[in-house]
DNA sequence: TCGATTATCTAATGCAGATTCACATCAAGG
DNA sequence: CCTTGATGTGAATCTGCATTAGATAATCGA
C-alpha cells in the first residue's frame, strides 16, 4: 500500500514553477519531492491540453497518459479518478487567471484611474488565455458542459474572478468613465466574452498577441465608455419595447 | 429492407426548410412532409439540444432518443450514424444564423448606414442564439471540439457567415465609422465573441433579451467607432488578409 | 548488498453506449 | 381479412475506456 502523494493538491502544483518560470531549483530538499511533483504536474498539464481540445466528455485518460509520457493506470497513483483530475484542471484554470490579474493590479500605482486598470485586466486575461495556459482554455471552453458535481470549486473561483472585474467596473462607474446606459453585469459579460472568445479563433498566424491586446483594449475602452452621442441616440428601432 | 427517407435531408425543421435549397428528391412526392419529416425534425431538434448541453463527445444517442420520444435504434432509420446526425446539427446551426441575418439585412432600406446595419446584425445574432435556437448554441459551443471530418460543412457555413459580417465592417470603414486603429479581423472576432459568449451566461433571470440586445448594440457601436481621442501608434494591417 | 518505500507497468474486469438484427406494429388498398 | 411497405422496437453485438489487481522496476537509506 504505497503512500500516495498530496492527494488533493491545491496550490503550488509545481506548475506554478513552470508557468512563473522563476526558479530552476532553489531548495535542496525540494529536489526530492520534486520528481513526484513534476510527474503530477506533467499529468495535469497534459490533462489541461487534452481537455482544452477534446472537451469534458471527450477527454480520454489514454490520451492524457500518452501526452504525459506514461501509461494510463499510472495516473491513478496521483489522482483518485478521472473526474478529480479534470476538476483540478478546471479549477486551477481560473484560479491562476485571477492570481495573475491580482498580481498585475497590485503592481499598479494607487492613483491609477479605473479605466486604466481595466485595460490592465484586459491584457492580463488575454495574455493568460493565449500565451500561457491550456488551463484557461480548458476552463473557458468546458465550463458549460461540466456536471454540477465537478463544477463547484470552479464556480467558486469564477465568482471570485468575476468580483475582481466587478470592482474595477464599479470603480469606473464612480469615476463617470462608464456609459451610464450599460447594465453593469451585461457589460461585464460582453467584455469577458470578447476576450474569452479569442481562444477560439486566435493563432499566431492571426497576428501577434500584442496586436490582439492593443485592439481589445481600444475596443473595450471605447465600448465601455460609450460614445458621447450614445446618451441620446440609443434607439435602433430594435429594443424599444422594454 | 425499408426505404429510408431523404438521407441528406435538409428539410428538417420548418425553419431550416425555408433557409436553404434542397438538393435531393422532391419530384415524385412533392407534398409529403408529414409524419416522417416531423419525426426526423424531432430527432434533430433533440440532438441540437443535447449537443448544446453535453458537448460533442458527451452527446448520447440514448439521451437524444429520450428527448425525441423514441428508442435509440430508431434514429438509424433517419440518420446513417451518430456523426451524421451531429454534423447536420452543427451545419444547420450556422446556416440558419446566416439566413436570418441576410433576411434582416434585406429588409433594410438601401440607404441604411453601415453602422446601423451592424446594429441589426448584432440583434440578429443575439436573438437567434438566445431565443430561437439550440442549433446555434450547439454550433457555437462545439465548433472547437469537432473532429475535422465533421467540421467541413460547418466551417464552410461559418466562412459564409463571416463574409456577411466582413462586408458590413468594410462598408463601415469606407464610411469612416470605424476606429482606424482596429484591425478588421480582430475587431470582427471581438464582436462575435462578445455576442456568442452570451449563450454561456444568459438566462431569462439575467434580464430580457431586449435588454441584452440594447446593451450589446451600445457596446459594439461605441467599441467599433472608437472614441475621438483614440490617438497613438499602430501598425494596423498586420493581419489584414483573409 | 538488502529491504522498504515509491513509482510504474501489463493484464484483467466491467460497464456503457453505438450499431446491427430479427422481428412487431400500423396504415392503406385490394 | 391479407398483403405490403413504412416505422419502430427489444435483445444481442462489439468496442472503447475507466478502473482494479497483481506484478515488476527504480530509488535510497543503512
Amino acid at each position: 500500500m504505497p503512500k500516495k502523494p498530496a492527494a488533493t493538491g491545491r496550490t503550488t502544483t509545481a506548475r506554478a514553477a513552470r508557468s512563473a518560470g522563476a526558479r530552476t531549483d532553489d531548495a535542496p530538499t525540494a529536489t526530492k519531492e520534486s520528481k513526484s511533483a513534476r510527474t503530477r504536474a506533467r499529468i495535469l498539464d497534459a490533462a489541461a491540453n487534452v481537455l482544452s481540445r477534446r472537451g469534458f466528455a471527450g477527454t480520454r485518460l489514454s490520451e492524457v497518459a500518452e501526452q504525459a509520457e506514461l501509461q494510463a493506470p499510472a495516473i491513478y497513483y496521483y489522482f483518485p479518478s478521472r473526474e478529480d483530475l479534470i476538476e483540478e484542471v478546471m479549477w486551477v484554470g481560473i484560479a491562476e487567471m485571477r492570481a495573475q490579474l491580482e498580481e498585475r493590479l497590485g503592481e499598479l500605482d494607487d492613483g491609477t484611474p479605473p479605466m486604466e486598470k481595466i485595460m490592465v485586466a484586459v491584457e492580463s486575461h488575454l495574455r493568460h488565455a493565449l500565451e500561457i495556459s491550456d488551463y484557461a482554455t480548458a476552463s473557458i471552453r468546458n465550463a458549460g458542459q461540466l456536471p454540477d458535481a465537478l463544477r463547484k470549486r470552479q464556480l467558486a473561483e469564477e465568482v471570485k474572478y468575476g468580483e475582481v472585474w466587478r470592482r474595477l467596473l464599479t470603480d469606473a462607474v464612480r469615476e463617470g468613465d462608464l456609459n451610464p446606459e450599460l447594465d453593469l453585469y451585461v457589460a461585464h459579460m460582453l467584455v469577458i466574452g470578447a476576450l474569452s472568445w479569442a481562444v477560439e479563433w486566435w493563432s499566431p498566424r492571426r497576428g501577434s498577441v500584442d496586436l490582439i491586446v492593443a485592439n481589445a483594449q481600444d475596443f473595450v475602452r471605447a465600448g465601455l465608455r460609450g460614445h458621447d452621442a450614445a446618451a441620446g441616440s440609443t434607439e435602433t428601432g430594435a429594443a424599444e419595447a422594454g
